[in-house]
DNA sequence: TTATGTGAAGTGTTTCACAGCC
DNA sequence: GGCTGTGAAACACTTCACATAA
């Protein structure tokens, strides 16, 4: 780990948890339901259960924002929006591009939710030049040859990677190198960005491999329901327990 | 938290953290490109790199799984990826049904995490009967008037929801009803699910709102960069972990 | 000597419970 | 009375640092 000297945030008084930024974009999804229902204000409860947290959490959240709620009647929905939007930065316009239009970038482009959020789709970049000039979303496809350009030109410090991994990381170092400071990355690979850059990833499989955790953690407890506390032999090629359906095929596919 | 009605009885320490858990498929992937470059093995330093966690961490996870390594030599690369897939419910086959056929439905479809994973697309479903035969990633599109028979028929306790917001929670009523356990949203609604049945959720505007956060807090900082002489000679630069790890429950009981 | 495995310390997050204000 | 805002307690997760074993 580089021992960076970007330092945390010296934000002074304005140390928001991760985990409370992380949740916001869910309450102001909520928010602007009910905005678009013209709901005037709501209560934490109401509100919590309307974005899958409870009401507790969501006050606290809340509370490292500011008090912009009312004691005895609930927050001004429209308020709120705008609160929670100016403290994301959505109320100013980002452009971003998105690199690799094969069918995730196609579904990225053509996400409304971006849009509506202050998230403009600049470009759309494709390495194959067949690509180039097709229309996807509305926005006519161009070749990697104009990367640079095309992000220095439009003020780009936003790009999404969904690329086949093997070139996900070059692509990062030209994004980078062009000026790009905040990357969200689709490609299942690992990226290595210098001090000062964010990643995020998202990897479709891995969401879908915790769940398969969990599914066999269920499968396995119905049956442990009368095998109690195992001895254990504690030697060594075993784990607590084993797996539930007993029978497993060899080890993974190469 | 998995706090279902079904609680876990006395059974000895089958406590795995929830954020190990998540970082399972991570050093899976990482051990996996490993095993195909032949690397007999690997220390916890040189894993923790290709995954992208420091080593502390990583040794800690694999110290809930058991004893799988060598004090001075590190761990078998092969048994490492046979232990984890185990524990994660990799080592069997997992049919899957993906709802809604759309441009993030195709893109899950052909994704190919999944099928070196012990995930089997069952079935991809799509309510416009236009779809209806169609081919997405050599899978012929059926109507969801067959929902059910095609869940219960193939086993599947494993769902994908791409539809449009608006019909997701009656998808998932209907997955559930049909015997579906475990559901991966990708519609940007919160779902309700009984007890005993878990969410997982992906909003990819959120991730980007995320960035836009720290992306605009960057910005204000560099105005206030030159008070703070850098002190704290401790401080780490954060960057450099990437993950949606503020990575919200999305589960949870009624 | 090297690198794992793990108590203990440190840090971050959630929940509780109630004071404070409408 | 009702609902927010928040210290304090409880819990979860990460990092440290070193005993332990090959």
């Amino acid at each position: 780990m580089a021992t960076g000297r970007t330092h945390r945030p010296a934000t002074r008084s304005r140390g928001i948890p991760e985990a409370t930024v992380a949740r916001l974009p869910l309450y102001l999804r909520a928010l602007t339901a009910l905005s678009e229902r013209s709901v005037p204000t709501v209560s934490s409860e109401e509100l919590a259960a309307a974005a899958g947290v409870n009401s507790a959490k969501l006050r606290k959240d809340f509370s490292y924002l500011g008090s912009y709620g009312t004691r005895g009647v609930g927050y001004d929905v429209e308020y709120l929006v705008y609160q929670i939007s100016r403290e994301l930065g959505l109320t100013q316009d980002w452009p971003v591009v998105i690199v690799g239009i094969g069918n995730l970038g196609a579904a990225l482009a053509n996400y409304g939710g971006f849009a509506s959020r202050g998230f403009r789709v600049a470009a759309l970049i494709d390495a194959d030049p067949a690509m180039a000039g097709k229309q996807v979303a509305g926005i006519s496809v161009q070749h990697s040859d104009g990367l640079e350009k095309i992000i220095s030109d439009n003020g780009v410090s936003i790009g999404v990677i969904t690329t086949p991994p093997g070139v996900a990381q070059q692509v990062c170092d030209r994004l980078v190198a062009a000026g790009v400071t905040s990357i969200l990355n689709f490609a299942p690979t690992v990226l290595t960005v210098p001090d000062g850059v964010d990643v995020r990833k998202v990897d479709l499989s891995i969401e879908l491999q915790i769940l398969a955790f969990h599914e066999q953690r269920k499968a396995g407890e119905e049956a442990a329901a009368n095998e109690s506390a195992v001895p254990a032999p504690a030697g060594r090629a075993d784990s607590t327990d084993q797996g539930p359906d007993g029978d497993v095929p060899a080890v993974m596919p190469a």
